[in-house]
DNA sequence: TGTATTTATCATGTGGATATGATAAATATT
DNA sequence: AATATTTATCATATCCACATGATAAATACA
């Protein structure tokens, strides 16, 4: 999985709009603005967000959108989930052939490499896009090398 | 980068001529029958990956595509390179804005998830591909702990 | 030289992701 | 109740990867 422009828009809105902090509901033409993103297409994809629990969006005067989670809880998976299938896993050369047995040659590596990909966007959080967000991401990301051989084991 | 469907039939089909062994020409029929790929497509494919280097294509009568590399030689990123911008790492959340200073809050992570990926095909050869090369892929994807810590401090 | 065989190329079609513009529906404020 | 503001939705357009079908060009071989 490559996550698509859409998934980008949505994750880039998503930080903008925690970052506004709980007050007032963000509009549709400020993330726009800020994002440099076309309106009405983002405005689907807010509203995509709503539907899946994501933001909460009100609509009238001093409406707008909000995030329906603590972005510390919100993975980079969860955004993404409405606009692309983060979750799979396909072969490498092309999805019928190689799963189950008779995988195909390379199938324990792409696997490792891919299961990385799927980690990082399951782990990785909407806070620890926002600034002031690094060092709790580099702590999970980059445990010591004890915790990580031992993660690695059970995987 | 997630390689396209085009790069999937690219690698696909080269590991299928390089497995019918380097005495005849393979004719894009063939291939095309045995990956169940459209054959005029596959055909711009080849030609590509001819102009490209990496296939030798004859005309007419016992005509058809032989590999330019040893297949030992010849990584996946080679294969795809005229297909898809192997290379490239572009930022999670689109290009321009966080490359160089000011990088994104994740930029090191992905960087690092990004890099696997790349090092899995400009590692993984079509040698590796084709049944029997199991091992030898194992081997060189898998290295023993202290190598494997040692070439991760140099990269 | 002619003919069959095979790659090379051209013109066009299709589907899905991305985008645009207009209109409908909801709601706070007066 | 009227109005302004904002999201929701509809209809359509654009672009590109992928695909199809037809034709041209090269070449082995009778």
């Amino acid at each position: 999985m490559w996550i698509s422009g859409t998934s980008q828009y949505a994750i880039r809105a998503v930080v903008f709009v925690a970052g506004a902090g709980g007050g007032a509901p963000v509009r549709v033409g400020e993330v726009a603005k800020a994002l440099q993103v076309p309106r009405n297409y983002l405005s689907k994809t807010l509203h995509a967000l709503s539907r899946d629990g994501v933001l909460t969006s009100t609509r009238g005067p001093r409406g707008g959108f909000r995030l329906a989670v603590p972005p510390g809880q919100l993975t980079l998976a969860r955004v993404a989930a409405p606009f692309d299938d983060v979750d799979s896993k396909p072969c490498l050369l092309g999805r019928t052939q190689c799963s189950g047995r008779r995988p195909c040659a390379a199938h324990a590596q792409w696997g490792a490499v891919s299961a990385a990909l799927q980690q990082f966007f399951s782990r990785t959080t909407i806070a620890d896009l926002m600034d002031g967000g690094r060092r709790a991401t580099a702590r999970r990301l980059h445990p010591p090398a004890a915790a990580r051989r031992a993660r690695v084991r059970d995987t």
